[in-house]
DNA sequence: TTAAAAAGTTAGATTAATCTAACAAATTTA
DNA sequence: TAAATTTGTTAGATTAATCTAACTTTTTAA
């Protein structure tokens, strides 16, 4: 498998977590590329049975197409660990590093990574880490977003792995683990207004309020 | 750059290491691809002022080029001695993987392995490692095949990274800091019988005395 | 239920990196 | 020095990944 790709599987993965039917569109704008792109390659794509393909349709992906994906997340989440664990990198800078390494091909390399890190099942954003088969393990949170007003949670993950994000979740101290109090919720732009570790009061727009995940 | 171009000014920068001067043929041979292909890229490689080169000339590399291929061999080389020293790896398995993840980009995730290692300046090869202005340190090492009977030498390199090779030195027990006591040399196939770190006795061909480096 | 909009496909071009076949220059050898 | 050999270049094709422009199908909305 080319790097390319390796890059269309983890985005018709990430796509497939969605509720959405998987299009040529979404997958366009994904991956920032033009639709003419994205139908020569799903014919690729579904030519090697990792996806399921036919014109207008929805795309699916196949248990093998599924598989490899998962391999490859696996890859991306044990080095963005490592690169935080290991090499003492913060993580809001692991995932651009990782993005690049993922697509090394060496076992030997990613097993040693695994052994070191004591087979972990979570990544420094609390996303589960597959096993070597590609098997995921169990993990219950939801988004801050659907909270209600006057109840604690605790952070156990973030969907934006984008520095810019963790960044601005480090000023405010926040990190896995962090308990986070909902004070009130504003119905006209479902922003919230939160105490975050007992102590910092401050307000959380919706899009942030989706891209935190607590229990 | 791409990661054929970094591919090609590794290559570039090995040769000139030899008398010979840098010819397409050698250039082909040393990639195992085909003397057009060489004409094309050296076209281009001379376009980014990376090399000088003019129609049946012998091609040099210009300041830019050398530069440049020193930092990508500052990154394979401080990654083998990382995979080695810290991710407890065998100096027969690091060159593979090295070769790949020298084309990541990221000063960052370098620049920390380079910290972790104490600022080494030396690979576990025995290679002197260019530090993050292209310089490289000062050594001085001759091969094994140069060497006179009667004399011990200690093992200070190895030149070729191939699994294969370091592998039949581990059977050996051989690593950097042993000794070799040159017992006779054969005149007939340049072949040598030694003393291994003063109790195992063998004969090196040749080839195994010209990849070995010793002070 | 038809017209407009959105989504998707096809055709054809481009770029990087490679190849083979044919030709040309340089070097070696007789 | 002339022929043979080696080395190097050119021309043209191929593959992967991308694009724009034009056309088609599907979906939405009047
Ligand atoms: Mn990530
Ligand atoms: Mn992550
Ligand atoms: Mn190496
Ligand atoms: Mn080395």
């Amino acid at each position: 498998m080319t790097l390319t790709e390796e890059n269309y599987l983890k985005a018709l993965h990430r796509l497939s977590q969605s509720e959405e039917p998987i299009t040529v569109k979404r997958i366009a704008m994904q991956l920032g590329i033009k639709m003419p792109t994205v139908t020569s390659m799903v014919r690729n794509l579904a030519a090697k049975k990792l996806i399921r393909y036919e014109k207008y349709k929805a795309i699916e992906m196949t248990e093998k197409g599924r598989r490899q994906a998962l391999l490859i997340l696996r890859k991306h989440r044990l080095t963005e660990l490592f690169l935080k664990d290991v090499m003492g990198l913060g993580w809001e800078e692991v995932h651009d590093i990782a993005e690049q390494i993922e697509h090394i091909q060496s076992d030997r390399f990613f097993n040693r990574i695994d052994e070191m890190l004591g087979h972990p099942k979570f990544d420094p954003h609390g996303e589960p880490i597959p096993d070597a088969n590609g098997k995921l393990p169990f993990f219950k949170a939801f988004p801050l977003s659907g909270c209600e007003a006057g109840k604690k949670y605790k952070l156990t993950g973030v969907l934006d792995h984008d520095g810019g994000f963790l960044t601005y979740l480090n000023t405010l101290g926040l990190t896995l683990g962090s308990s986070i109090e909902v004070i009130e919720v504003h119905g006209f732009d479902r922003s919230m207004e939160v105490l975050l570790n007992g102590k910092t009061r401050t307000v959380f727009s919706f899009i942030v309020c989706q891209h935190l995940l607590v229990i």
